[in-house]
DNA sequence: GCCAACGTTGGC
DNA sequence: GCCAACGTTGGC
């Protein structure tokens, strides 16, 4: 099993939005980005954990977590001329963009924060608080997802 | 709102 | 294939 972590700012859609969704379950749709999409299409599976983030906002902070439902299929939102993420590069017969599903697993009692995880020693590693990071879907050690669940509980 | 960091685009 | 210009991300 691997472990992830998924940025997303609130204003688009946070973690309550998840929580009101049907099944508390969503597609993870408009990342454009192709490392992003590489994890996804590729390496995400079923039962993975992912870490609920949220970016862009005060403070920002690690806020729940969720499961992967299902692996990687076409970002549908791309082949949309009307949809706010289309892309006329990506093609049904050959899709630029993949998405997964996700499920939330629970929102933490505690969220935990930027400043937070910048202070624990055993999370200076992550690639989220490497200087410049803008991947918006990354992998996370299973020490650093456990240490986080921690510090969220 | 600012701006550093970074990815992408497109002319050459 | 280089690289300047541009757009976006995201913390502050």
């Amino acid at each position: 099993m691997k472990y992830w972590l998924v940025k997303s700012e609130p204003d688009v859609f946070s973690i309550d939005d998840l929580a009101k969704s049907k099944n508390q379950t969503t597609y993870w749709d408009g990342v454009r980005n192709y490392q992003a999409r590489n994890y996804m299409r590729d390496e995400m599976k079923k039962g993975d954990k992912v870490i609920f983030y949220h970016s862009n906002t005060k403070p920002p902070a690690a806020v729940g977590i969720c499961e992967i439902v299902k692996e990687g299929y076409p970002d549908f939102t791309a082949f949309d001329p009307d949809d706010k993420h289309y892309d006329p590069k990506s093609k049904k017969e050959n899709p630029a963009w993949y998405m997964v599903d996700i499920k939330l697993i629970k929102k933490f009692p505690k969220a935990v924060t930027l400043d937070e995880i910048k202070q624990n020693p055993k999370l200076k590693n992550m690639k989220l608080v490497q200087r410049g990071n803008r991947l918006s879907v990354m992998p996370v050690t299973k020490e650093e997802y456990d240490e986080i669940v921690r510090m969220g509980s």
